[in-house]
DNA sequence: GTCTATAAATCGATAGAC
DNA sequence: GTCTATCGATTTATAGAC
């Protein structure tokens, strides 16, 4: 166990403040969410986030960053091992169930997105992040479209953006009446993979 | 002109608050507008808006019944002169342009819904106002289906959730990235009624 | 009913000690 | 790099005059 340096120290103080905030800002939310309660709840002063963060958007932006990437890795995981288009969506459903069923998840994206929505900088980094989700989804799609013989009816960029958009609406929607289900994003992925039978449980 | 009674004026010191407020959570936001700026534009003080709204949500929700009425009148007046499946269409098509392509609208939605969505006795209220909406939609489709033959691919509740949830999720990704284009919602809406090419023309 | 004045509480951000 | 202390700016909401 070699003692850390000093910029070993400060990354570590640094994540343990992303840690931290992700945790509130999830629960809680991004603008009910001071940086004094960060700072407390991380075992750290005020002083302490603004010594790693320029101010609370870039702690924001920071926890986004960390939040989309857990996300994705979990949805890259869950498909990995599927072998035919009906694993492929049944893996893409417990993906679904658990993630866009999480009402804290879209509301964050969406709030911080909403609340910064008039200052160019940071608008215009959340416009190119989201080219880049839809991208990444895109490429997913057409890597196992053809691997798979999924028949998207659209551009592997049409049906990324439908159902990103899909995963963004019901999410919202799900934040203030968290009865909503999800079925209508898992059915048009169902639908894409050869017209499939919706499924058949529906909550409401 | 007969003089306005006492109940008459303060209707219409209402009204000019609610407007005025529209105005302002439309272009500005509902969090960045405060209720002094609201009492200024509308030539009025504090003491106008608190005389005739419990606090800044019963203001919201005021101001988002009226929006979504104009929406919802906009929609049927647009829509009743047409007689076929391709005259609906082009319809949607104009009022979608106009309305989900109008930043504003969505943003205000959703910003209200999240930032009240910790608050029980707002979110059951929004909760029950998406499900009106829903199914205000679902009627839509089921008349207009039956006269025009649509062929809905599901029932007309998931239909409508299903386009609510699009227009939703393009309306807030477009609060930060004006430029990607609502295609998706049109091209989704023109493949219910009988499985029609998708639009040509692309922005992006 | 509306206005004036003010209360009361936060929060983001900064300066300087250590 | 982190902490203490504080500034400064807002905002919601209320109390009382008119």
């Amino acid at each position: 166990m070699a003692r850390l340096t000093r910029k070993e120290t400060q990354e570590l103080t640094r994540a343990r403040l992303i840690d931290t905030a992700k945790v509130l800002f999830l629960a809680e939310g991004y603008n009910a969410t001071s940086l004094g309660q960060v700072a407390d709840a991380a075992g750290y002063t005020k002083g302490a986030v603004y010594s790693n963060f320029a101010d609370k958007q870039e702690l924001g932006l920071a926890v986004l960053d960390v939040v989309l990437t857990e996300r994705v890795e979990a949805l890259l995981t869950e498909i990995a091992p599927a072998e035919s288009d009906e694993q492929v969506l049944a893996a893409f459903t417990r993906w679904a169930e658990q993630h866009i069923g999480d009402v804290g998840w879209t509301a964050l994206e969406v709030e911080f997105a909403i609340s910064t929505r008039h200052q160019e900088d940071v608008r215009l980094r959340l416009a190119e992040r989201r080219r880049g989700i839809t991208l990444l989804l895109a490429e997913l799609l057409r890597d196992r479209s053809e691997a798979l013989g999924l028949a998207l009816d659209g551009t592997p960029e049409d049906v990324a953006t439908h159902l990103l958009a899909l995963g963004i609406g019901l999410g919202v929607q799900r934040a203030f009446d968290p009865d909503l289900p999800i079925d209508v994003l898992v059915d048009h992925l169902a639908q894409l993979s050869g017209g499939g039978a919706p499924s058949g449980a529906r909550v409401s």
